[in-house]
DNA sequence: ATTAATTTTTAGGCTAGACTAAAAATTAAT
DNA sequence: ATTAATTTTTAGTCTAGCCTAAAAATTAAT
């Protein structure tokens, strides 16, 4: 069945909340992340259940069926692979894709995306370090760690970002944090659980614990 | 001021009506073009004129105002260096892209386009011969024939085509018309105005003047 | 110059997808 | 266990962009 750009846009929101839980998702946190009222939201839902896309009983909020997930899938598919085309191809840098990408992500065409997906060599992360879903509708689940969860001392390495807000990313850039670095936390202050970093033996910087947060690292 | 797709879709075909004359545009000629009916063409050319992209008066036809001009240019160039791109990158062929284009045309961003520009390197015709706009909306007005006009024994290069449907991009690849291709007329059957053509010293084959017809050609 | 045919516009409706305001259900607080 | 606060749903509107049917204007034919 074919899926209007709202639709789209209500499955991809879905799948993220579906994500962290195995509850019900409620009304107003889709509403909140799609930036619509409540009630435009129920009455959204409704028409999704009734086509197979969710779950979906009154005041119990609402879950992705497989046919639901599947097209959320093929959606964020095509948004990170047209995230790695505007980084590795256009030059652009990777706080300036997202909006771009989000447009992207509806345009209508199989063949393209595989095409697309052969043209950057089979991508297996997006620039932010996020997988690329495979076109059978498959997501490794990677294990990162939170930067903010490891231990004095320990070395890691910069796997992605919990948040792809242009501002973070900028943060990021500036402080000479990217994809793949190697970060040494050197000191951690207990009292607001600010961080000292060495990026690759280089002087220590020093980030909150709410950029710490946001980052994923593998040790 | 922010255009619809709908918007956007009315603008690109009522430009290329006016192409071929200094005369409004006729509602029907437009519903025709756009698969609409003419009652919806009316209820939106009143609303464009009323954004100021056209100038319309009732029962007199349309044009479109420098406004209206620009903005169609605009889509119109981020059509066909899309196009471009699905050829000379993705692998498409020329009569696969059209379709594809007509969505990424609607992606909204300035500097995407100018960065896809420059990244094709700067292309000056699209896959089927057609300017490119420039940044600036400026477009050359190419001065070609029609195959159907050349005169027997005369040769000429094949610079593009005056309809991009598939079946007959289609039909062109299976006779080997293709861009730069030298055709030399070597018959023209006074009967069906059918011509006989060598391609670059290949034996000849034969075309209808319906296909000549839209076939454009550099002496 | 009338009449007929065609084209265009108006009038009134419909659907998707949003909204506000009010009602109903759930959850939290006494 | 009530009451209060919060969340969710229903009911009723609105706009964009389409439609059909009927009216009006233009163009073509007698
Ligand atoms: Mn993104
Ligand atoms: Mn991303
Ligand atoms: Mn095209
Ligand atoms: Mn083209």
């Amino acid at each position: 069945m074919a899926t209007s750009l709202a639709e789209e846009n209500y499955l991809k929101i879905i799948y993220r909340l579906c994500e962290g839980t195995k509850e019900g998702i409620s009304t107003n946190s889709i509403a909140e992340l799609i930036n619509n009222k409540a009630a435009s939201v129920t009455d959204m839902l409704q028409k999704m259940a009734e086509k197979g896309w969710v779950t979906y009983q009154k005041y119990q909020g609402v879950r992705l069926t497989e046919i639901g997930q599947n097209i959320a899938l093929s959606i964020i598919r095509k948004h990170r692979l047209w995230e790695v085309f505007l980084v590795e191809k256009l030059g652009y840098n990777w706080d300036e894709v997202h909006e771009i990408a989000e447009q992207l992500e509806h345009i209508e065409s199989e063949t393209l995306i595989n095409k697309l997906d052969s043209f950057l060599d089979f991508p297996k992360i997006d620039p932010h370090g996020d997988p690329i879903p495979s076109q059978e509708g498959e997501i490794p689940e990677l294990e990162y760690l939170h930067l903010s969860e490891v231990k004095l001392n320990e070395t890691c390495t910069l796997m992605g970002v919990a948040k792809d807000s242009a501002v973070f990313l900028q943060l990021l850039t500036k402080l000479n944090l990217s994809l793949g670095a190697r970060l040494e936390v050197v000191e951690i202050n207990t009292f607001d659980r600010s961080i000292s970093l060495k990026i690759a033996e280089e002087k220590p910087i020093f980030i909150s614990h709410e950029v710490a947060k946001n980052i994923l690292v593998k040790i």
